[in-house]
DNA sequence: ATCGAAACAGACTAGTCGGTTTGTTTAAGG
DNA sequence: CCTTAAACAAACCGACTAGTCTGTTTCGAT
């Protein structure tokens, strides 16, 4: 799609983003992004005016999307489960496989590399970040609301707290995860995660089985 | 302590460090640190050979702190409750009352900036890194096994996960924190961790009231 | 007082950085 | 076929970077 120049884009940004994930945005220079895309100053300063400018690009299309992600998983989640507090449950589990199917590879999230090099970056772009982590608040908000009104809670808990929690456990796992080299260890957290949900809103008895997808996929 | 060098070289820890929170490694220049910290590049590489060598004794400090703190606060939990699960409960809450004295100002962890920048380091600095995480396992295993062993779990859980959650949860949370610009959201995921421990070993009723250190107060 | 080493001070350098400039290729529209 | 603009190519530039080098100051031990 689009003509010939949209190609090139796209392998700067790719390549950009993969250097981002491995050394950061600011230690990965214009000259670095050119070898590893195979392309010349010429073409990048074509596309891109600054390095700046790149770096607003590539996390307007990480935002786009995880949110895209996100959205996709929720749906999946819905035609899976009827009542919210089941669907939230099979979301989670939908991201354990996603991750679990990426083999040893750890996936990274650019919001977080960008927020640990804040001051590199404008407003504007920052902004973009933020959104995109509050995008998480607001597409699942709808269904924490529904579940703590519904299923009443066993320990106060806000739904955007719930929404962080799943966000804040989904990024430390990968911290750890990269730290110790381990693949495992996010989708055993977001196992956990799991876990308090499912004691928050005590529908099943303590010692039930964990086989959550088939007691729930009668819509 | 020490002799007059000392006080220099701690000034110019301290204001690469607090740089480094700001933009990364990468993106604090030696000159930044110089002008930040008032000393000249004769002092800097009197005390460091490289810039690397700055940055692996940024990390060994802020490890032997985070390891001193955390020690601390266990013998403070030891001290205010008898039985490994309750000191586990007032750990994470003594965790929340230090973040909240810190008023809006978000704590950062080197280690996570230093993964982002994964590749700019030497497999040495990485391993200070990888072993300041580790620690919070080592540390906080015997607690969780007594845990698992006399409070039953109500869901599988190993030490190393729950562990691994708390800092993923404080992680994850710094990360939110900073990029929302809001103090608060630290604090309040800690306390939903504790609400996890809480149902996953549930030796309260449900309903029961949230006061946990009087409680547990009699040793 | 004297000596010597540790603790600086600051000019200097080789290389890298983001960005500019000028020129060439490509391909679609008339 | 000609025009025209997008899509490159690559030499080039000033600012900056980590690190060096040649001193000077400070201070405890003798």
């Amino acid at each position: 799609m689009g003509k010939d120049g949209s190609q090139t884009k796209r392998a700067i940004m790719d390549a950009a983003e993969r250097l981002v994930f491995l050394r950061g945005f600011a230690a990965t220079s214009v000259d670095d992004v050119l070898s590893a895309a195979g392309v010349t100053k010429g073409a990048f300063f074509h596309h891109f005016r600054t390095k700046a400018e790149l770096g607003q690009a590539l996390v307007e299309r990480f935002a786009r999307r995880d949110r895209a992600h996100l959205e996709r998983n929720i749906q999946r989640a819905e035609r899976l489960a009827s009542d919210p507090l089941t669907q939230l449950l099979v979301l989670v589990g939908l991201f354990e496989e996603d991750i679990e199917s990426l083999g040893s590879e750890i996936p990274a999230c650019l919001f977080a590399c960008y927020i640990y090099e804040a001051q590199l970056f404008d407003e504007r772009t920052l902004n973009i970040v933020a959104e995109g982590l509050q995008a998480w608040r607001e597409l699942l908000r709808p269904k924490f609301e529904a579940a703590i009104r519904h299923c009443e809670p066993q320990r106060i808990a806000s739904a955007d707290e719930l929404a962080d929690l799943l966000l804040a456990t989904i990024e430390g796992g990968m911290i750890l995860g990269r730290s110790h080299r381990d693949a495992t260890i996010l989708p055993r957290q977001l196992r956990q995660y799991r876990n308090y949900l499912e004691l928050l809103f005590a529908r099943w008895i303590p010692a039930a089985a964990p086989g959550l997808v088939a007691v729930a996929a009668e819509k």
